[in-house]
RNA sequence: GCCCCCGUAGACCAAUCGGCAGAGUCGCCGCUCUUAAACAGCGGUCAGUGUGGGUUCGAGUCCCACCGGGGGCACCA
């Protein structure tokens, strides 16, 4: 029976230790150079499960890693703990949403605790507590009076199971991203963040975030939408001839204008009920009605018949002067562009089939290839039919004919170059409990009136169980006592807003209040910003690519603005970690392929835990569990761990008389780890200390044998390293090795430069391309000697035969490739 | 439909600048230990890189097309 260490009792052991000695709470004292490790803070459902487990391994690696490389690290935790799920909980169970929230929060917490995090927990953070959404509603009013946060009246998403609106980062093919819930429309009055102010900003600043995912850039590129166009003003007269104002259209086909033969205004604009006529107006309101039915499943359902209502009055193409009729359809959005387009059948796929249904006019103004046989063509050629009095753009190329369009339109002040977003601007209320009130009061004489500063926080009322139940309004409505107030301008009744924040808002800030978490005199202390933002690096879920990812980015470029950061941008770096999926699929009840973290760790320990997850894969790769072996691992931290056992050595002897190629692959591997850790290739990483264990193992049993100093130096080192991954077995085997705890504050091992060099190398000889020969030589050996010892070579000169060399690439010390005729 | 990422042993994954396809792990096979088994240890095993072209002295790596998987956007004018 080999000698062995108990995981288990290490676990019991070392925690009271590691908490008694506090090694990682960030000094902050400026004894050295600081760095943020940054992870997003978990919300408070139950306990961690298996996603917790991997992101807080990755994260781990890298904040100790900058801790052993001598940074002062700031690694703090919080929790997200406002939400719909306390909520829900709390209306079955009939008890308040704070209850469960903070039962499970110490749940979590005991749980991050075993799994030997080393986050500084004198930051911690709930945003629930009003401590926290105080200065939320602080920040709220600053942007309110830059006119960054306002209220309007729009057909919004609503959420029929959780009973309140939602941003349209939330809606996901037409469902609630939280719930899964078919997702229909309303028009309500909702406050809004003017992201779309930003817009430009959001794309542009990406030049900075040189270490984001490709993917996510792409992902919030798609989502920003940014379109170049040209805004066209088109006269309208009613149906006895009367002139009325003029309407503006966008598009990004501004060459195609003279093919312009009808046009369409949104359905559920504003636009459309002011431009309809008498005597189309009930037509005109039984389409709306039948519009308004539609959830957006429906709507977005492909191979959809188009639909439309003829509203009674005609525009008058501004290139053609022909008058041309107006309808009002559901294709066109209400709340994009102006919510009205020019139809140009001949160009435009979606005003083809339109105009086939209503019998409408369809004019070519782009010449097809001769073997198109399709029906709108929306490929480059030249313009055709694109003449009038004044100007010709025919046999104008896309482009040219775009820029001589506009700029006509431009002279004619009929219109102007212009460019529009896809996204929208981010609807912030929410019609339930659980969730950072909105600062606002309602007067009937003074209208929206700010809760002045010295009156914050607006605390939630105290309700619970089915007070909170969903009625399409905000449960806080029927706080009367809480809702019924003086106005803070005049004195009269007034009532307060009865919507909470998105907790997408809670989220866009804790980690500038993590800098200082108990400062009072703002929502984050600036000085402590100053020192630690932005976030060093930042490990998430790919999953937020278009919620918190940007509207954390928003939150910043504002705080920004209103003069309170000096920078733009939250993180530079950000790693999104993949999902631990099981049997190739994501794992879920009614699948029954569920993993329990806490039951890993009981079987396998924490340290076997998050190696398996740091080990399986590259981070942002999902890990199938059921493709790893958390087994293995506990075997190699067995092994490891007996390396330190089998030291025969004493602590203190300088390692430099020990056997030297083993003291080579040790400071290689310190050498490549740090290298491999800044890449974020942990996984490889650790492949690098397993084979540091294996050949100290060689050694040990049949090599230079245990006494040797540079078994111990090697030993060491792998302790130091695994600590990174598995800390109570490193600290197991620091004790064991003779040092006293804790091997978080070890030194990183030194990396002797004249032991990374290699005394000979091995360089391939091939001939065509085919290797031929192996030579050892001096790694600083010449192009010049390197080929006359590969000529000189037997295999290669049988490889050539009588064939002629015509030529010899030599790339020194590692290739010669000989090429013969 | 448009855009992005990824395809390497039975599985998970390595392979700095284009330069010997294999570091590590799992699995499997054999051996050692064991009364036996398990555990553990030691040794071994298998691919020419999704397919087809191209560039190059040389391609897993660069380029093009296609196939497969994952993701984003999508009636956005």
């Amino acid at each position: 029976m080999k000698a062995t260490y108990d995981i288990k009792a290490a676990q019991d052991k070392w925690r009271p230790v590691w908490e008694k000695l506090d090694p990682f709470r960030a000094k902050d004292d400026g004894s050295a150079e600081r760095r943020y490790a940054l992870t997003m803070y978990p919300y408070p459902s139950g306990d961690l499960h298996m996603g917790h487990g991997e992101v807080f391994a990755l994260h781990d690696v890298l904040a100790r890693y900058w801790r052993f490389r001598g940074y002062d690290v700031l690694n703090p935790i919080g929790w997200d703990s406002f939400g719909l799920p306390a909520e829900n909980a709390a209306i079955r169970n009939n008890e308040h949403p704070a209850t469960y929230t903070y039962a499970n929060i110490e749940t979590q917490a005991e749980s991050i605790r075993r799994y030997g995090m080393s986050f500084d927990w004198s930051r911690r953070l709930h945003t629930s507590d009003p401590d926290y959404y105080r200065w939320q509603q602080w920040m709220f009013l600053r942007f309110y009076e830059k006119g960054l946060a306002h209220r309007k009246a729009s057909w919004v998403n609503w959420c029929p199971n959780d009973q309140t609106v939602l941003a349209n980062e939330q809606v996901v093919q037409g469902e609630c991203e939280r719930c899964g819930a078919t997702v229909t429309k309303r028009e309500l009055t909702q406050w809004y963040f003017k992201i779309t102010d930003y817009a430009q900003r959001l794309l542009d600043d990406m030049d900075q975030l040189g270490r984001w995912p490709e993917p996510i850039l792409t992902a919030q590129r798609n989502w920003i939408g940014r379109s170049e166009g040209a805004y066209i003003d088109f006269p309208v007269e009613g149906p006895n001839g009367e002139r009325r104002a003029p309407v503006r259209v966008f598009t990004t086909r501004p060459d195609t204008l003279f093919g312009a033969t009808f046009f369409v205004v949104a359905a559920d604009a504003r636009l459309a009920a002011e431009l309809c006529t008498d005597e189309q107006r009930s037509a005109y309101e039984a389409y709306l009605e039948k519009v308004k039915q539609e959830t957006e499943v429906d709507r977005l359902a492909v191979d959809r018949k188009k639909t439309g209502v003829f509203l009674g009055v005609h525009a008058t193409n501004p290139a053609t002067g022909e008058r041309i009729p107006v309808y009002a359809a559901d294709y066109v959005l209400a709340d994009y562009g102006t919510g009205a387009i020019m139809a140009v059948p001949g160009q435009d796929q979606r005003d083809w089939d339109f105009a086939e249904a209503f019998d409408l006019p369809i004019v070519r103004t782009v010449q097809p290839p001769d073997d198109f046989d399709g029906e709108a063509y929306v490929g480059e050629g030249p313009a055709i039919n694109s003449a009038n009095d004044e100007i010709s753009l025919d046999g104008m190329a896309v482009d040219e004919a775009k820029a001589a369009i506009t700029e006509w339109l431009e002279k004619k002040q009929a219109g102007e170059g212009a460019v529009t977003y896809r996204m929208r601007d981010w609807l912030i209320s929410r019609q339930r409990y659980w969730g950072c009130p909105i600062p606002i009061v309602h007067c009937e004489a003074c209208g929206e009136v700010p809760v002045p500063d010295d009156q914050l926080p607006v605390e939630l009322p105290d309700l619970r169980g089915h007070d909170l139940a969903p009625k399409g309004v905000s449960p806080l409505a029927a706080a009367s006592e809480w809702v019924n107030v003086d106005c803070p301008k005049c004195g009269g009744k007034a009532k307060r807003d009865t919507d909470t924040m998105d907790t997408f808002v809670d989220s866009s800030w804790y980690f500038l209040r993590y800098c200082n978490p108990h400062y009072e005199d703002g929502p984050f202390d600036p000085e402590a910003v100053r020192r630690w933002m932005p976030a060093d690096n930042y490990f998430g879920g790919a999953e937020h690519a278009v919620l918190h990812l940007l509207y954390f980015r928003f939150f910043i470029k504002v705080l920004h603005d209103l003069g309170m950061l000096d920078f733009v941008e939250p993180t530079l770096s950000l790693v999104n970690q993949g999902q631990v999926i099981n049997q190739g699929a994501r794992m879920s009840k009614s699948r029954g392929n569920g993993v329990d973290l806490g039951e890993q760790i009981d079987n396998f320990g924490v340290d076997a835990v998050r190696l398996t997850m740091v080990f399986a894969s590259p981070p942002e790769d999902d890990i199938d569990w059921a493709d790893v072996s958390p087994q293995g691992s506990v075997r190699f931290l067995q092994r490891a761990w007996r390396l330190a056992h089998d030291v025969a050595g004493e602590p203190g002897v300088d390692p430099v008389t020990g056997d030297v190629s083993l003291r080579q692959v040790t400071h290689r591997t310190v050498h490549d780890a740090a290298e491999l850790i800044d890449s974020f290739r942990f996984n490889v990483m650790l492949a690098r200390i397993m084979e540091l264990v294996n050949a100290t193992r060689k050694a040990v049993d049949s090599g230079c044998g245990p006494a040797d100093p540079a078994v111990r130096e090697a030993a060491e080192t792998v302790a130091v390293l695994l600590s990174l991954v598995a800390p109570y077995t490193a600290e197991e085997m620091w004790e064991h090795l003779g040092h006293e705890p804790t091997v978080a504050n070890a030194d990183w091992p030194e990396v002797d430069p004249e032991l990374l060099v290699q005394e000979s190398i091995t360089a391939v000889v091939q001939v065509q391309g085919k290797l031929r020969a192996k030579l050892e030589v001096s790694p600083d050996i010449t192009d010049v000697d390197l080929e006359r010892l590969a000529l000189a070579d037997a295999n290669v000169q049988r490889a050539v035969g009588d064939r002629e060399v015509h030529r010899v690439i030599v790339r020194a010390p590692k290739l010669v490739n000989v090429v013969v005729g």
